[in-house]
DNA sequence: TGCCTATATAACTTTTAGGTAACTTATTGT
DNA sequence: ACAATAAGTTACCTAAAAGTTATATAGGCA
């Protein structure tokens, strides 16, 4: 499982911090990334089991991420990386 | 300052926390490492100011990289990444 | 004379990540 | 009829990351 290594996967997770969230919304909250980026990136992280991909079965679509337990022993990382990357770009 | 999104900056950093080393010595804890990718990623972190390389005028050359305070205040975030991937691996 | 050393670079190729734009779906409301 | 909706897929293309191979360096030593 790659976690570095890759653009968005560390951005969806931090977003999923704040609790479960609709598919549109969470791809709001990341102007930059591509509609297929992020299907991509969250089919991926449902095969590592680290978020839960809930689908209502209406129309149109509503479909929820949410991290898993998994997903959510990340946090403190998340966190930090967040932290530690704010603070540098101050430099 | 990419770090999340390159494969190879955090392994090489990480390395680094146990203190200076040789440029070899460095480059063989990361066996799958290319020596191209290698030269590439101590200079990028140089730049980024995470890591200092020393140079030693002699023949054949020696060169010694450490961390900077910068690339220090990485270490608790360094260190987690390693750990929860250790843990991970286990599933 | 010519090989060995450790570090690095350059030229080139391959692989993978990422982006764009068009299209699908099924139901509700007009 | 048909437009609007939210989520996603597909095909195609470009750009960036990474890998491979060959080469340079300069002094010590056989």
């Amino acid at each position: 499982m790659k976690l570095i290594g890759t653009k968005w996967k560390p951005l969806v997770l931090f977003h999923l911090l704040e609790g479960p969230i609709r598919s549109g919304k969470l791809q709001n909250k990341i102007p930059d990334i591509s509609n297929k980026m992020f299907t991509q990136t969250v089919r991926e992280l449902e095969k590592d089991n680290l978020i839960n991909r809930k689908v209502f079965p209406v129309v149109p679509p509503k479909v929820e991420y949410e991290l898993t337990e998994k997903g959510k022993s990340l946090e403190s990382i998340l966190k930090s990386l967040d932290t530690w990357g704010k603070e540098m770009s101050a430099f």
